[in-house]
RNA sequence: GGCCCGUUGGUCAAUCGGUUAAGACGCCUCCCUUUCACGGAGGAAUGAGGGGUUCGAUUCCCCUACGGGCUACCA
């Protein structure tokens, strides 16, 4: 049947520069796809107006493209599941939220961020440095549950902003198979009453990957370990709204770490260690600020794509050498690794130079008259085609090909 | 603090109860080479700690330690 397909999705926000790690989540996404001849999809998550960057999402599908890891169904292609932004997707949300609040798994909150911040303060203890908003303080707050109903229609009434939230169940076990951790289990007392719609009506990512990913049909969801935690949120949404059956299976993708230190890998450490962190050039249309990206430093898109691979995924063989074809072909959610890695520089390097030494001089010769250009150096192409050969051995990234 | 995830050399890592515990990057030594690089031959370097289970644990279970993630009307 074709309704047993496999689809996946890519959904990055479009706020600024594509990481290291998220290239790699689409990359997984893109070689499990091509693994199960599946479709792969690229969703944009551009549900927080206030860090919306113009010209990010561009970017984003830019940067996939040089990677050769181009999406099946996108906001720039056609698809029969578009929207493929969520900005675009709003009224759907709320058609869900209000499903849930009539089915009684929803309530209206009407607290304002200060009334937030005083339970905060309130429950605040040695103990218990964040409070959350769960099933034991929700009485206490300002929401429909403990209004009358008279008082409800009136807030609703005049408008005063509200948030809907999800009203987790009470003492349940929550059991989540993930295809790389295995059973993972939660307890719901423990989790919060997540807000589902913003006060500006846009969903959080809450309601709007379980709503998006049954609309999309999405058989397999793989996103960073970051995103662990609220799982049991996103298990419940799929419940009470009635999917269950159709809930993708979920994998939790280990996160790239700093090589010195500890941590996840940031934009800053790269600054720091003096290399690049974005897969392309990114110009922030704020600040001005340029990051630097691995194509633009001498990365050939497979030589980044086969390093990043290897970051946390091996086939077994001890071979590391791969095209994208192979890579599809031998890929497997169950060999990812649990723990996170530490990104190194210097092996990524390493990549690089392999894939330099097995190109050919077609494939170096316009990227390598492109670097010379840049430095304002002109090669006559017959010249550089003899160059070329003897000097590669030696490169490590493109840019060395310029000294 | 709570919850969740994790832990094999400096780094990426193989091993799916029985191995002299692979391989790669990096590092070191030597060879090749006018230099660098490439290539070749070697070398140092690893199962966090403690309990179990078992004839036998890196491998299975528990505890501890350590690391990470989350704990927003951000994703």
């Amino acid at each position: 049947m074709e309704t047993t397909s496999v689809r996946v999705r890519f959904a990055p926000s479009p706020t600024g520069g594509l990481h290291l790690g998220g290239v790699r989540t689409a990359l997984f996404n893109y070689l499990f796809a091509r693994k199960h001849h599946g479709r792969f999809i690229l969703r944009i998550e551009d549900t927080d107006q206030t860090r919306f960057v113009p010209g990010a999402e561009q970017y984003i599908i830019d940067c996939l493209n040089w990677c050769n890891i181009a999406p099946d169904e996108g906001p720039h292609l056609e698809g029969q599941f578009g929207p493929y932004r969520q900005s675009e997707r709003k009224a759907t949300y709320r058609q869900y939220a209000e499903q849930l609040i009539s089915q009684g798994n929803a309530y209206y909150a009407f607290d304002t961020p200060e009334e937030l911040e005083n339970m905060r303060n309130r429950f605040r203890t040695e103990a218990n440095p964040s409070p959350q908003y769960d099933a034991k303080v929700r009485l206490e707050m300002k929401n429909s549950l403990t209004m009358t109903s008279e008082e409800l229609h009136q807030e609703l009434e005049k408008k005063t902003p509200y948030v809907v939230r999800i009203k987790m169940p009470a003492g349940r076990e929550i059991l989540l198979n993930d295809m790389i951790r295995g059973e993972v289990r939660f307890q719901t007392d423990q989790v919060d009453d997540k807000v589902l719609l913003k006060a500006d009506g846009m969903p959080t990512y809450h309601l709007a990957v379980v709503a998006d990913d049954f609309a999309m049909q999405i058989t397999h969801a793989f996103r960073g370990e970051e995103w662990l935690p609220s799982a049991p949120v996103h298990v419940m949404l799929w419940e009470y709204l009635g999917w269950k059956e159709k809930m993708p299976e979920w994998a939790h993708l280990p996160l790239i770490l700093k090589p010195d230190g500890q941590g996840k890998l940031s934009k800053r450490d790269g600054d720091r260690l003096g290399f690049p962190v974005f897969a392309m050039d990114w110009q922030d249309p704020k600040s001005g600020e340029l990051a630097k990206g691995f194509k633009e430093m001498g990365f050939l898109p497979e030589a980044f794509v086969n390093m990043l691979a290897m970051l946390g995924w091996n086939d077994g063989s001890g071979d590391e050498i791969f095209t994208l074809t192979e890579l599809a072909e031998r890929f497997s959610m169950e060999r990812i690794q649990k723990a996170g890695a530490k990104f190194d520089f210097e092996k990524a390097k390493w990549f690089n130079q392999e894939w330099i030494k097995k190109a050919t001089v077609e494939t170096l010769l316009p990227l390598v008259s492109a670097k010379l250009q840049e430095n304002g150096i002109e090669a006559e192409v017959e010249r550089l085609g003899k160059i070329i050969p003897m000097v590669k051995e030696r490169c490590q990234l493109l840019n060395d090909f310029v000294q």
